[in-house]
DNA sequence: TATTATTATTACTAATATGGTAGTTTTAAT
DNA sequence: ATTAAAACTACCATATTAGTAATAATAATA
């Protein structure tokens, strides 16, 4: 039960493009220096969450990335199912056909309980709550 | 962020033993079959199951497992703890020296707070909860 | 229009985790 | 002695994760 990589990473690019919201396009070079991230390996986390629509882009010279969004309407959950696909902890949660024993698993349905949990969780906190996190940190 | 199948198929073991607390000793094939899971993939999950002290085992005919607690002593964090370790969604949170960026990190805290949350849920759940659940269902 | 700085795209790779299978050994009841 | 079970050991195929590398497309600007 691990958060991946994708997920940790995307949620600071996130962070990052949040905290220069007024700065117009920035560079993802620039924030993976200072996230000490993988500029190649950033550039792929970049895709879906550019296709999702919660950031855009500019290509060539003043080129960068910015928030399509104010910070207040981007969840942690947004990002995460972004960049993890599905958020459920376990398959047959979300897709029931992945297994006939689906209507005897009294497991199941804790781990129901337990994603609506989580997406709880991910779905209170705004990259403005993390904004905030970080300016009272300094 | 999912819940491996080690976890999910020790749980539903456990859940077995549990259903069948009066019984003594269960067989480990009698559970797989029911269970519709593979007894030799079930048969590994059951060694850290018994070196935890959750359940113990008898060798020989009329061997099998039993629980080693009462249903109400035993959590399904103490079950998934011992299959997958650490239960952490991230490393940093339970092992902060393996990051230098922890202490300027915001979105750790996050972390370890859905940590918290993920946490005092599977604590809440009882197999003596999953009983009742599976005998309302039927 | 040539240059430069950036994003976009594609293809590959190494390491690790997952989900097993197979065979042998030990143990204990009958 | 036989039998039925757990325990132990050694593999293995596949998927996922976490990258690297090279190239193409785009747009500002000198």
């Amino acid at each position: 039960m691990r958060l991946s990589t994708r997920a940790r990473y995307g949620t600071r690019f996130m962070l990052e493009l949040a905290l220069n919201f007024d700065q117009g396009n920035i560079f993802l070079k620039d924030i993976a220096k200072k996230e000490e991230i993988s500029e190649k390996y950033l550039s792929q986390l970049v895709i879906p969450l550019k296709a999702s629509g919660l950031i855009s882009s500019s290509r060539g010279a003043h080129g960068g990335y910015r928030l399509a969004k104010s910070l207040s309407q981007i969840t942690l959950k947004d990002i995460i199912q972004v960049l993890e696909g599905n958020l459920s902890l376990v398959e047959c949660v979300k897709n029931p056909s992945v297994c006939s024993r689906v209507s005897k698993c009294v497991t199941r349905d804790i781990w129901e309980k337990l994603d609506e949990t989580i997406s709880g969780v991910l779905s209170s906190v705004t990259l403005e709550d993390l904004v905030n996190l970080q300016n009272k940190a300094n």
